[in-house]
DNA sequence: TCAAACTTTCACATCAGTGTGAAGGCAAGC
DNA sequence: GCTTGCCTTCACACTGATGTGAAAGTTTGA
C-alpha cells in the first residue's frame, strides 16, 4: 500500500511515517514512480512503533530492538546474528524496560488507591 | 539541604533541578539569601519525578498527577480538592498509564522470548 | 584577607519528535 | 487536455528536556 493509505489506516501522519524511515524504523519498496510501497505488515509495524515512542522510547533504542520484536520471529531466530554483546544489549533494554514498568505501575495503583480512597470516605 | 546536596544524592543536575522549579514540580523554600532550602522530602519527590519522566510522561501531566502520588498520601486526602473533573482527569491518566505498561511489557516479553529460542536452540 | 566552592539568574545551544508549507512530479476522472 | 489529489524532496520552525557557560553574590576555610 501506498503512504496516504498507511498513514489512515494507522492514524500516523505522512510527515512522521517518512521520518520513521529515515530514521531506519521503516524500509518499505519503492514503485517505479519512486512512491513508497509498504507491506500489509507495516501497520502492525507501525502501531508497534508508536506504542514504544509513546513510552518514551527513543527512536535509536526502537531501531535496536525492533528486529527481535517482529511477529514473524521465525525468520529473526538465526542465532548467527546474536552476538553476545548484542545479547548484552538487548538483555538490559529489557531490564531498562521493566524499570518503566515498575515505575510506572506503581504510579497507575497510587491514582487509583487515592481515588478510591476518596470515593470510600464520601460513601 | 541545598540544591546541590539535593543534586548529589539523587544525581539530577542541579540545571534539572532548577528546571523542575521552573515547571512547578518542586517547591522549595528560600533562605535568607535567596539560597534554595530543600526538605528531606525532596530525594524521594525528585526520584519519583525522574522515573516519570524516564517513563514517558511530560513535566505537564507529572505536574498534575504529582499531588495524588505523595508517600504521605494521608494530608491529600480531602476530598474538596477532588472535583468530577479531576477525578476524570486521573482516571483518564491512570489508563494511559496502564497503556505504556501493557506495550512495555509487551515488548519486554518479545525480547525475553528470543533471547530463550536462540538460547535454546543453541543447546 | 583571599581563594575555592557554592549559589543565584540569564541566555544561548542541542537533540528528538513533530508541524507545516513550498515546489514539483504522477495519476485518475471529467 | 485539465483539474484534482496523491506523491516526492527539501526546508524552516516549534516544543520539551537538557547541556553549558557567563556574570555576579555568598559561604567556608586556610
Amino acid at each position: 500500500m501506498r503512504i496516504g493509505q498507511l498513514s489512515e489506516r494507522t492514524g500516523v501522519p505522512t510527515r512522521m511515517l517518512r521520518y520513521y524511515e529515515e530514521q531506519d524504523l521503516l524500509h518499505p519498496e519503492r514503485a517505479d514512480n519512486g512512491y513508497r510501497q509498504y507491506p500489509e505488515s507495516a501497520v502492525y509495524r507501525v502501531q508497534q512503533i508508536r506504542g514504544l515512542l509513546d513510552s518514551g522510547l527513543t527512536t535509536e533504542i526502537i531501531r535496536r530492538i525492533l528486529p527481535f520484536l517482529d511477529r514473524t520471529d521465525a525468520i529473526h531466530l538465526d542465532p548467527q546474528c546474536l552476538t553476545p554483546e548484542l545479547a548484552g544489549l538487548l538483555e538490559a533494554e529489557a531490564a531498562r524496560i521493566q524499570q518503566r514498568v515498575e515505575c510506572l505501575s506503581r504510579n497507575r495503583d497510587a491514582i487509583h488507591a487515592y481515588l478510591a480512597a476518596v470515593r470510600a470516605l464520601r460513601g
